[in-house]
This record gives C-alpha cells, sequence and structure tokens, in this order.
RNA sequence: GCCGAGGUGGCAGAGUGGUUAACGCGCGGGCCUUGAGAGCCCGUGGAUCUUACGGUCCGCAGGGGUUCGAAUCCCUUCCUCGGCGCCA
C-alpha cells in the first residue's frame, strides 16, 4: 500500500512512476483516488462538526438532568443532529472504502534501476555464473531421470491428489530434505532466525501480505472456514509482526522460513505440465528481512548474495535477472530472479526470486518502529523476501545438470554429509 | 468441542451509562547543575482542518446493536488464560 500523504503531497512523482509499469488504468485509478480522498476529507470535516455538535448537546442534557430541569428540547435536537450524523457517516464510510479499495490495487513505486519492459523477455541479465555442463550423449529431463530412478510417482499422485501433485520416494525424499538443511543451515550460520510458520493464515492477515488477485488464482481456502493455505512461508512471517512496532535496536530482524507452500497455479494452464518444475505443492526454505528503511537496498543485495553462495556451492549453473517493470509483481520495488540452466530444456528456468517490498508490506500490515523502547512510534519499516532453495525445482535443476550416461546422479558435494555420505542417486536393482 | 475468567496507550494498571483514558514506569524536550543524578515543568496513538498560532474528531481486541450520550449495557466474531473432553 502507497503512502496517501505521498500521493497527495506529490501526485505527479506517483504517476511517472506507475506509468513505468505499462498499466493505464492504474492512472486512472491513481486520479479516482485523489478526487475520491479530496471528497473525503470535506465530508469528514463536516462529520466532525456534527459531532462536535452533538456532543455539546449531550453534555447539556448531563447537565440539566443532573440538576433535575426537563432537557426535552436538547434531546429533541440531539436526535435531529443523530439523523444527520448517520446519514454522513455512511456517505464517508463509502468513499473510506472506496480510497482503501484502490489504494490496496495500486502497485509499489519502482527502484529507479529496476530496467524498462513488457514482459520478462525484457528482464536484464546482469550476471551468469558457472560452466554449462558438456554431455557426450543427449541428456533426459528430470523426469525421465526421477522415474527411471523410482524418486517421484506422478501417475499415483494423480489418482490421490490430481494433476501437478507428486510422491516423492526414497532417495528423492533425502536429497529434498538434505536441500532444506544444507539452506536452513547455511541462513543460520549467517544470524537468520529459523521460523517454522502455521501453514494456514485467516484472510485480514493475508490481505496484508499480497495481492488481492492472488486469493482467486493462487490461494486454497478450506471450506467454511477463514483460513487460506500459505502459498510461501513469506506470507506468515511477514503478518507476524502485523500491527507490531519493533524497537529499532532489534532491526534487522532476519528470519528463515521453513514450509511446504500451496497453490493453486491457476493462471498456468498447459505450463510446464510435465514433471515437477510446477506443482500444487513444494517445500522451501525463504529468507525474510524487516529493517529500517535506510539499510533495505544494502539488505536486498545480501539476499542475493546469500542465494549466489548456496546456488554456486550446489554447482548448478545459473544467471540472475534484473526484473523489468512489465514483470514485478505488484509489492516489489525491485525484483532478481535467479534462474538455474535446465539441460533438457535448453533454457535457464526461475528457481529464486529475490524482491525488496520497501514499506509496501508494512504499511498494509501496520508494522512499524520506534527509535528506543518506551519512544512513540516512527514510521513503517521495510520487508525483503527471497527464496533460499525451493526444493522442487532445484531438484529439477540437480537432476538434469548432474546426470550421468547410466541414468544415476552425481550429488553435490555439500549435500553428500545430509545423505549418509552417499555420493551418487543410482537405481537398486 | 464444552464450561469459566479475561482482552484498556510502549509497559503496568484505574475507570462498571454523563465533558477530559486517573496514578505510575518508560521515552523525548526544557529548567536547574562544572557534569551526571535527583527534583520540577511540558510533551509522548491515529485521522483531519489551519500559512501559522491552534482547533475538531476517532481510538478501551474486531464487527453490529440499545441510548440524547457507551471503555462501561446487549448480540456476535477473534484471541489469551484456567478447568473438562478428544487427539499425534
Amino acid at each position: 500500500m502507497l503512502d496517501i500523504k505521498l500521493i497527495r503531497e506529490n501526485p505527479e512523482l506517483v504517476k511517472e512512476n506507475l506509468a513505468k509499469r505499462g498499466n493505464p488504468e492504474s492512472l486512472i485509478m491513481l486520479q479516482e483516488l485523489i478526487d475520491a480522498d479530496k471528497r473525503w476529507r470535506e465530508d469528514l470535516t463536516k462529520l466532525n462538526d456534527l459531532r462536535h455538535d452533538r456532543k455539546v448537546c449531550t453534555q447539556e442534557i448531563a447537565t440539566l438532568k443532573k440538576a433535575r430541569q426537563d432537557a426535552t428540547a436538547q434531546v429533541e435536537k440531539a436526535k435531529t443532529i443523530d439523523t444527520q450524523i448517520t446519514a454522513m457517516e455512511k456517505e464517508v464510510t463509502q468513499i473510506e472504502q472506496k480510497t482503501r479499495q484502490i489504494l490496496m490495487d495500486l502497485p509499489n513505486l519502482l527502484h529507479e534501476t529496476v530496467p524498462y519492459g513488457t514482459s520478462d523477455q525484457d528482464n536484464v541479465e546482469t550476471k551468469t555464473w558457472g560452466k554449462l555442463p558438456q554431455f557426450t550423449f543427449t541428456p533426459k529431463s528430470h523426469i525421465d531421470l526421477a522415474l527411471n530412478l523410482d524418486i517421484v510417482d506422478l501417475e499415483r499422485a494423480g489418482k490421490v491428489a490430481g494433476a501437478r501433485f507428486f510422491f516423492l520416494k526414497g532417495l528423492g525424499v533425502l536429497l529434498d530434505y538434505a536441500l532444506m538443511n544444507f539452506a536452513l543451515e547455511t541462513l543460520y550460520s549467517k544470524g537468520y532466525t529459523p521460523i517454522e510458520p502455521p501453514y494456514l493464515m485467516k484472510r485480514e492477515p493475508y490481505e496484508g501480505v499480497t495481492s488481492l488477485g492472488d486469493f482467486a488464482d493462487v490461494l486454497y481456502k478450506i471450506e467454511n472456514e477463514d483460513l487460506y493455505l500459505i502459498a510461501t512461508s513469506e506470507h506468515p512471517m511477514a503478518a507476524m509482526y502485523m500491527n507490531e512496532v519493533i524497537k529499532q535496536d532489534d532491526l534487522p530482524l532476519k528470519l528463515a522460513g521453513v514450509s511446504a507452500c500451496f497453490r493453486k497455479e491457476a493462471g498456468a494452464h498447459g505450463k510446464d505440465t510435465r514433471g515437477i518444475f510446477r506443482t500444487h505443492q513444494f517445500n522451501k526454505i525463504e529468507q525474510f528481512i524487516f529493517c529500517m528503511p535506510e539499510d533495505s537496498w544494502q539488505l536486498h543485495e545480501e539476499l542475493a548474495a546469500n542465494c549466489e553462495e548456496i546456488l554456486q556451492k550446489l554447482e548448478l549453473p545459473y544467471r540472475m535477472v534484473n526484473v523489468c517493470t512489465g514483470d514485478i509483481g505488484t509489492v516489489a520495488a525491485k525484483k532478481y530472479d535467479f534462474e538455474a540452466w535446465m539441460p533438457a530444456q535448453g533454457a535457464y528456468r526461475e528457481v529464486i526470486s529475490c524482491s525488496n517490498c520497501t514499506d509496501y508490506q508494512a504499511r498494509r500490515l501496520g508494522i512499524r518502529f520506534r527509535e528506543k523502547e518506551g519512544a512513540p512510534p516512527k514510521g513503517c519499516l521495510h520487508t525483503l523476501n527471497s527464496t533460499a532453495i525451493a526444493t522442487g525445482r532445484t531438484i529439477v535443476a540437480l537432476l538434469e545438470n548432474c546426470q550421468q550416461e547410466d541414468g544415476s546422479i552425481v550429488i553435490p558435494k555439500v549435500l553428500r554429509k545430509y545423505m549418509g555420505d552417499m555420493e551418487k542417486i543410482t537405481l537398486k536393482r
């Protein structure tokens, strides 16, 4: 959510920034917001005047009653003021809801370093790392490898849960947990506090962390309950401190979320249908930071550096892209994607997404900071989030990059200690 | 799930239908002091109007209701604590 004060004081700046996202509708919404806000303030002043009149009147009544005098005339007057107040309240509430709605729908302001573009085609590659593997044979796709090694069962998952679900089996499970443990320990050693959050969230906190469109396209809802399955541990971690004021000394707060993630993938019909690249459920270690506004850009780079360290230790070739204005999400001011090389597809595919949301989430959630204990709240802090490891996609990358001609997989060195010092995944006979 | 007790500012804690959220603690500023401390004074949630000085309104877990008037009475949801039940 943007700061309404900024919109009032500097509408041109907001306008220019929104225009960069290439969504002309948002400019119309902004103008509607500005008009409605002006009317809201006028009406609020009138409403406050009426409430003041009523206050004066009820005090007269109280004084009269104490003196045991007749207050009928004053009561009548108060009643007429009440009628006016009720009408005015209704109008003010209506306008308020409208402005809130628009404010919730408007996206975050973009950082000046975000490249202009209209789709993911325009994302700017900022770095590549690692040598692309050379095969003396035709590399197989992750799904052929996984089925051969009997570490994934898709058919039975279809029977049990439907498309885009999977059973992970045997060494697949060990590999999954090895990745989780590796990422978690890496972050823990850097001072991130591990968090295992609730996997379900109520609607109100959920509205604070994501755009409203996600409720239909992304989130699973529990029937007859005000509960949604989390799409990432970013969401409960962000909402964790909702309506709180955090001491400046305690910032930055660095968290490492551990959870399964659930996504409807409603907008992805026909995409990545084969295999486990895009599924309704996967495990993920997530980095999350609450910090002072002046520190967020530096910490964004820190998150990105952590991602690189993890990918490099896994020996996965990747590229880093600066996500362009047309492809960046609603809440992020700047976003890096890390894309691992997928030999069977001959393409880099997203495995990590690393965002600075500035004060956008914090304002929606009412998370502020104070200079010290006992001091009044100062302003909204900044939030950042980044994947550390999403196991599904990382397994895809590992299988394809580390495959041998016989279909076995060489396990990256850093993972072996979590898998009983095993060096290879081979089919047991 | 059932029964009971609760939810008031950063914290602690009054207020149980009639203008002001008492008294503390903490925090900020000022006076005093060589300095620190103590002491004293002012301030310390949000919105809005005003160039300013300064007003006005809202805020007692959320939402609704009764009333001229609600932190206070009623309904409802959420949460916390205790007891019982169920359960890995």
